[in-house]
RNA sequence: GGGCUCGUAGCUCAGCGGUAGAGCGGGCUGUUUAUAACAGUCAGGUCGCGGGUUCGAAUCCCGCCGGGCCUACCA
């Protein structure tokens, strides 16, 4: 629509004013004002959506994947969220930063292929469906597995399409056409392949452990599952006869412990002491009204427990009578409470020394079950104790608990209420004697995430993936050394957990999840590793899914060679984290626009513990090596406060909301202006600071536009005929190209849209800008001078559109369109622009600096002047500049008053006269302001002697009338 | 309880042994030819607190306080 480039001003050609409405020449139509179609106001809100689906229409993601082919692949394996909710702030931080990784790799000019993945098993979906189960009366064991199962399917799908829509709404650019999925068939067929490489491997090993139990869910719980609450334990003091010691007075006598768990007594097998601790045998003389002490009975407890125990066993009087160290307790042994009672606790009960025992509680010996505790458990291994099951699934007491009074008492009732079990074991206690004090002790317990209902520990068999097989803990170790850490604390996380972590325990007793999908030759005991069974396996879940594992004959997987009657078939399913752990083999390795490894991971720092380790001992397990070749981390989100955001504390910011009001764009800003290796703040008034950021840079975009509106090549100006100024521009651009290279490369967005903001801000608008906005309006646009700008400004136009496309994709791409036209490929078709290196000039540099050194003094007198109202405008000023040599030198070939914007300027070497205007910190210029002589141009507004000068044109200076020409102004 | 980590102007961040920095925001002013835009200018910090090392510490060490992530245990 605009007309071309014109040696004389479009705007004569218009008429938009007739001739003889007033005295004064219109000039303002004279001028080339910037002129744009992209409007100030930005109206994300509504922008966006149309932009992304115009995007979809022409299959954007599509187009650069089809141009991109045969680039170096850059590959972000994306870590799966959960497909059970709405996008939280969490989610919306992690998506935008993969976007930004993404789109900046692939603009550096790799194939930058983003496919973004679901976990969908798990116990939270299982959950949520047995909750429908409960609304409708339904019980969820009475639903056939199957159904089950397809309940749990539809559910994770249709939130995959809420939150694939939420994802792509932020600007989020991949495949979501062909996203990945935990539960697609390939998937569950390929997790069972992987489980079958450790069982063939000997990795895979069926073991007993305790576990945090829910008797509600009736699962075994993973950590991530357990959180901890307050809760009310009943206590006991329990009394151990001694019954054999190298010291004759501590046969007898009663090593007492303290637990919070009375349940747990029918497991106990062992007594831990602290080997530096002391111990005595206090003799007891007297006791008060209610003890269940008898005087003259004789108590082994700590030393410093001593008082403690004394007033909690109501005991008066006692006196110590024999007091040694823990360690001489080796070799001490005592009976079960309840030998006597039956047969199944004639079994002796050793002293044993233990690390975890502590002086803060109790009486200094604890009370050891192995089936009930992780420390129980690891004492009773390195002393071969036996490993009871006393309580089933349901939390009940099983026959081998031996007494009547107890078989079949409950740990907790099936809505996870406190049972009778502990009651009855009290009782017991209290009717043989051994009972030495009773409580209530309120303190943290761990409870399950999902119910809220107490946990047990309980004795299980599970499936584990051993650390040391196959120097599994090695390889990992070594893996890490050989990853990238951004930043790089990350790699001390995640070596430290490796390190010390136990044996993996990847099964579950559920429902919703890829079956472990092996067989136990009953005979043997042992795992079947037959190739031919896993293959037949893995192609029946490729076409049926996981589910034929629960709904075939064992006969179909075990073939001909192994009789169905011989073997067990494991029902349990493996758990979420070894699914993640093996997205790289169905996503990775089995896509061909994919690679193995993928060059990035990507999540927050929680994911150390989960995703990346899964992922990392995964792949070592089976292909030698860390699945990523970097891992990069980022923070959580906190509100403005810097306190975690809860409902509860009405702090939560919801990205929808922000997307809504203020646009996708703004949440994108807020990722890039953080750091996000640290905790990053979010709130309104941080929002409104993300929004100023954005007008200043969209403005900037839309002078750029408005300046080059009809640029044609024709226009351009080869670097060799640049003034300084611009050249000056061009190393700035050289500059920034390596800042943001380097950013990109080390992931430092703050850095690199830090940079781009204050270019825009400092060296353009209140700069460059503002010094050659004289040019751009009023020189004629044949004007060597103007074309120079128009050049250069198209050159900024260039780098700063593609350089704030990752971040900014939705403007970048708007402001793109509006300079190149609706049919012009997208912005994110390109790459970033090369920089001829010659454009670095660090001489030009160094020196540009003293000239905006010397121009800070010359705007700080203006400023005096208008403060004393002796101006308005700057170009209503000259100078006179005092200046030492240094600064006379830089500013050779300079013309001062168009770099200070005033009408006239005059650079004097030498020492100031007394009362001109000095900054404090620059040393060496003085500025002396003055009317500038002449008289106001109508049209560009200097104040110059020749305005006038020219027929024709009373009210104008010389170069504006050269610039308006002869005869069409006059004409009007 | 343990491990890791963070705490610099109202906000977002630089600085990481040598006299406190930037951008934004704020106040004031100008411009009205980027105009719900632009420019100039000014004011803001005892670098969480307390010790120590050093000629010198925001920067190194220790302790504390406060936030966050992970983890353990509470027998």
């Amino acid at each position: 629509m605009p007309c071309g480039p014109r040696p004389f001003g479009r705007a004569a050609s218009r008429g938009r004013y007739g001739s003889g409405l007033s005295m004064t020449k219109d000039y303002k139509s004279t001028i080339f004002l910037p002129k744009t179609d992209f409007p100030m106001k930005a109206e994300l809100p509504k922008r966006e959506p149309a932009m992304l689906a115009r995007w979809k229409q022409q299959d954007l993601n599509g187009q650069i994947r089809s141009s991109s082919k045969g680039r170096p692949k850059f590959v972000l394996h994306d870590g799966p969220p959960y497909a059970n909710g709405n996008l939280h702030i969490g989610h919306a931080l992690n998506k935008i930063l993969k976007d930004v990784v993404s789109r900046s790799q692939q603009m550096l000019g790799k194939d930058s292929v983003y496919v973004p993945g679901w976990d969908c098993h798990g116990l939270p979906i299982e959950w949520k469906i047995e909750e429908r189960y409960r609304a409708a009366g339904k019980d969820k064991d009475a639903v056939p597995i199957l159904e089950f199962r397809r309940e749990c399917r539809e559910f994770a799908q249709h939130w995959i399409g809420v939150q694939s829509e939420e994802f792509q709404r932020l600007g989020v650019m991949g495949d979501w056409a062909n996203p990945y999925t935990t539960m697609s068939f390939d998937a569950e067929a390929q997790i069972a392949r992987e489980i079958s490489k450790f069982a063939v491997n000997g990795g895979l090993y069926r073991g007993a452990r305790p576990v945090l139990w829910s008797v509600v869910e009736k699962t075994a719980l993973a950590d991530a599952e357990v959180e901890y609450h307050d809760h009310v334990s009943t206590t006991i003091f329990v009394r151990f006869p001694i019954i054999k010691s190298k010291f004759d007075d501590l046969v007898g006598a009663s090593a007492v412990i303290w637990t919070t768990t009375p349940w747990t007594i029918p497991g106990n097998r062992a007594i831990a002491y602290g080997e530096e601790f002391d111990y005595q045998l206090l003799d007891v003389r007297s006791v008060a009204e209610g003890s269940l002490i008898e005087p003259g009975a004789r108590l082994l407890v700590a030393q410093s427990l001593s008082e403690e125990v004394k007033s909690a066993l109501k005991i008066e009087q006692a006196v110590s009578v024999w007091s040694r160290k823990g360690a001489e307790l080796a070799g001490t042994v005592a009976s079960h409470p309840f030998r006597g009672q039956d047969k199944v606790y004639d079994f002796d009960v050793p002293l044993l020394p233990a690390a975890h025992v502590t002086l803060e509680a109790g009486t200094g010996l604890v009370h050891t079950a192995p089936g009930h505790g992780v420390e129980d458990f690891e004492v009773g291994i390195a002393y071969g104790l036996a490993l009871p099951d006393t309580v089933d699934e349901d939390g009940i007491f099983l026959k081998n608990v031996g007494m009547d009074s107890l078989i079949g008492r409950r740990v907790l009732t099936a809505d996870g209420k406190v049972g009778d079990a502990d009651r009855a074991v009290v009782s017991v206690l209290k009717d043989v004697g051994k009972l030495a004090a009773q409580g209530k002790l309120n303190h943290s317990y761990p409870h399950s995430w999902r119910s809220k209902a107490p946990l047990i520990f309980r004795n299980t068999a599970q499936w584990f993936i051993s650390m040391e097989t196959n120097g599994l803990r090695a390889k990992a170790l070594k893996a890490i050394e050989g990853t990238r850490f951004v930043p790089a604390t990350g790699r001390n996380r995640l070596h430290s957990m490796v390190e010390s972590r136990p044996d993996w325990c990847i099964s579950r007793q559920r429902a919703w999840g890829v079956p472990i999908a092996v067989f136990v030759d009953r005979r043997t005991g042992k795992l079947l590793c037959d190739q031919a069974v896993f293959d037949r396996i893995a192609e029946a879940f490729e076409k049926e899914g996981g589910d034929c594992w629960f709904s075939s004959e064992p006969a179909r997987f075990l073939g001909p060679d192994h009789d169905p009657a011989n073997f067990e078939q494991v029902k349990d399913i493996v758990e979420v984290w070894f699914e993640a752990g093996s997205t790289h083999s169905f996503v990775l390795e089995k896509r061909a626009d994919l690679k193995w490894p993928a060059s990035l991971y990507l999540e927050g720092s929680d994911q150390h513990r989960g995703w990346f380790q899964a992922a990392l001992l995964e792949a070592c397990g089976t292909r030698d090596r860390a699945p990523f070749e970097a891992v990069l981390t980022h923070g959580f989100v906190l509100d403005e406060q810097g306190r975690k955001m809860s409902k509860s504390d009405g702090n939560v910011v919801a990205p929808q909301e922000v997307t809504d009001k203020n646009g996708a764009e703004i949440l994108r800003l807020w990722v890039v202006a953080s750091d996000y290796g640290d905790d990053l703040r979010i709130g309104p008034g941080i929002l409104k600071h993300q929004i100023d950021l954005y007008r200043r840079l969209r403005n900037t975009l839309r002078y750029l536009l408005g300046n080059l509106a009809s640029f044609s090549e024709e226009e351009r100006l080869p670097y060799a005929e640049m003034p300084e100024l611009e050249r000056w521009i061009l190393h700035r651009l050289a500059e920034l190209d390596g800042v943001v290279r380097q950013a990109i490369h080390d992931f430092d967005f703050n850095a690199l849209f830090t940079a781009l903001h204050t270019f825009c801000a400092v060296d353009l608008s209140a700069f460059y800008f503002d010094v050659r906005k004289d040019s751009l309006y009023c020189d004629r646009p044949d004007a060597l001078a103007r074309r120079a700008v128009r050049t250069i400004l198209d050159q900024l136009f260039s780098c700063l559109t593609a350089w704030l496309a990752p971040v900014m994709c939705f403007t970048a791409e708007e402001a793109w369109l509006s300079r190149h036209g609706e049919q012009a490929p997208s912005v994110h078709l390109r790459q970033f622009p090369e920089i001829p290196a010659a454009w670095r000039d660090d001489a030009l540099a160094a020196k540009w600096k003293k000239v905006r050194a010397l121009r800070r003094v010359v705007t700080g007198a203006l400023e005096l002047e208008r403060e004393n109202k002796r101006i308005g405008s700057s170009l209503q000023a000259a100078t006179t500049v005092y200046a030492t040599d240094d600064y006379v030198e830089a500013m050779r070939g300079l013309d001062l008053a168009e770099i200070a914007i005033t009408s006239g300027a005059t650079l004097v070497a030498g020492a100031a006269p007394a009362g001109a205007f000095t900054l404090e910190d620059l040393a060496g210029v003085g500025v002396v302001p003055a009317p500038a002589d002449g008289s106001k141009c109508q049209r560009c507004w200097r104040v110059l002697p020749d305005v006038g000068s020219v027929a024709g044109h009373e009210d104008i200076c010389g170069r504006c009338a050269d610039a308006v020409g002869p005869s069409q102004v006059a004409a009007e």
